[in-house]
Formats: C-alpha cells, sequence, structure tokens
DNA sequence: GTTAGTGATGATACAGAGTATCATGGCGGA
DNA sequence: TCCGCCATGATACTCTGTATCATCACTAAC
C-alpha cells in the first residue's frame, strides 16, 4: 500500500476527506524527500502542471495535514516534512524528534528513549514547566555533510 | 557589578566593544526580562527617547550580541531573551537549553544534566549526526500560566 | 431534480520577519 | 591631519504567514 492510500485511510479514519488538493500537495512533499518551505512548497506543485497552487492553499492545507500528523512543522527552520511513519501503525504518542542539517535539507526522524524525554520533563517540573505536546528539534551535521 | 557593567567587560576580555547603542538595546532586553521580537525590542528602544533606533541596527546588534553569547535568539519563536548568565561566570560550554509558554513569554533557561544531553547525542550518531553547538528549546505551560 | 447549508478552495491584500546594499559617521593610528 | 576601518543610518526588497471575503463542490433535506 503507497504512502498516499494510507495516508488516504488515516483521514477517512478520523471522518476528514484527503481531497485532490490536499493529495497533491501531500505527494510533492513526499517525492521531495527533504524539509521545505511553505513557497517552495508552491513552486513543487506548481511545477506539476495542474491548475496554480495558491500559497494560501498551501498554508491551510499543510495545517490539515499537520493536524493529521501526516506531515510535521519544523519550527526552528519554518519548513515541512512528511511524517516518516504514514505508511507504519507509528502512532505519535510520544513527541517526534528531529535531527535537522545545517548544511543541506536532509531531516531524520528519529526516536530518542523514553528516559531522555523523562530526564528532559524532570528539569522542565522542578522550575514548574509543564511540557506540552511539542516535537525536539536539534539541528547538527548529517553524515553526508560532515 | 551590574550586568550592562559585565556585559562591558566581557566584550572587552573579547576585544570588541559595547557600544552606546549596544548598550542600550542589551539594556532594553534585560530590563523587559521576557522574550521579545526584534520588532517589539525596536519599539522598546525608541520609547526611551533616544535618537531613533531602527530595526536594521538591532537586528545588527542582536547578532553582535549572540555572537557574545550576551542574548540568546529562540529560533522556534522567532525571539530573543538576554542570557541568564550575564553576569556570572557561567560559559556556555554545553549548549543551552530553554522552557518557553505557549501561553505567556516567559522562557527559562535551564540545565538538563550532560547525561540527557549525551543521550540526545548518541542517537544522533547512531544515523550518523553530529550535533552542532546551538540550543534545545522546549515549549509547555509555566507554572504562572497552569 | 432542486435547493440550502457547509466545508474547501480561490483571490487579494496586508502584516511581520529578516536581508541586501550603499551611504554616512566616528574613532584610532600613521 | 589624513586615512582606514568599523558601526550606524537609510532605503528597498524578499520571504513568511495571516485576514478576509468570494466562489466552488459536495451532501442532505425537500
Amino acid at each position: 500500500m503507497d504512502v498516499i492510500s494510507s495516508a488516504e485511510q488515516k483521514c477517512a479514519d478520523n471522518g476528514v476527506k484527503l481531497t485532490k488538493r490536499r493529495k497533491q500537495v501531500l505527494t510533492a512533499l513526499v517525492e521531495c524527500n527533504a524539509a521545505v518551505s511553505a513557497y517552495e512548497l508552491t513552486e513543487l506543485c506548481n511545477q506539476q502542471g495542474y491548475t496554480a497552487m495558491p500559497a494560501m492553499s498551501v498554508y491551510r492545507i499543510l495545517d490539515f495535514l499537520e493536524g493529521q500528523s501526516l506531515v510535521h512543522r519544523l519550527s526552528t527552520t519554518n519548513k515541512y516534512i512528511a511524517c516518516s511513519h504514514i505508511s507504519c501503525q507509528h502512532s505519535h504518542f510520544r513527541r517526534p524528534q528531529f535531527l535537522i542539517c545545517n548544511d543541506c535539507t536532509r531531516v531524520q526522524e528519529v526516536d530518542v528513549t523514553s528516559e531522555t524525554l523523562s530526564a528532559i520533563e524532570r528539569v522542565a517540573a522542578d522550575v514548574g514547566f509543564n511540557l506540552s505536546d511539542k516535537q525536539l528539534e536539534v539541528s547538527g551535521t548529517c553524515s553526508d555533510c560532515k
């Protein structure tokens, strides 16, 4: 089962629709296999020769897809990537974690141990903070760029 | 010894100058005691009635101050805060970590254990990433906003 | 089939964040 | 005094993201 079909299934399960336009955006993001800005993604969609995709729609659709956990927004770089787990049963019960390469656009979705996450939560709790469900983003240099 | 004098000393040690304009920006940031955007900080500077502070200068000066580890840029929110350790001897030998409140502008600079940082580094190393010296930002809800 | 309602999309305009570039000013050293 | 260098001023621009209203498409009730 391909990625888009899986995504469609997940949306159906949630009682929402993966429309043509939404599919188009998700497909472009999956295929480019990198972290791209909303405007870069708009470009990519428009290169595919369908009717023009306005940036405004891309923002709206990205919000929708993020709500369905099909894409992730990297707040440190203002870019978006397709979730690595669309086709599998992975649920984001823990906050997703990302390694972002400073040199190229590569982003790796990883799993740190729950002990590590707990350690961070404890430090936060010590100063009265409740962590929200947002993700962890750490930047560095990937193996290709070293 | 007050914060600004400490900052001046640190700059002198590095062979650079904390000019009048730079002092003005740093003072405004220290006094507002919150995370503010570059434009908000420009506002704050201009409210003090000196000669007008252009936003462009604020950006340049913030870059300078960040280079001197006197301020931190929070990339998840595009805001800036004064370093909590200007007056002490704390050196940022480890990446600084921040807890950001989603509801108010409060930001807490904290220290997670070095084991926790190592754990994150190990996960990164496993997929070929070298972590850079950037900081860790985690968002949540602070004690006041709960 | 027609009609009305609702959610998705289109279009335009705007606000906010950040950068590029060149001109000007001020200070220290030859 | 003059020169050079760095900091600052000024302007314009790009990129990111939001607000608002109009239109379209699908569904459900009649």
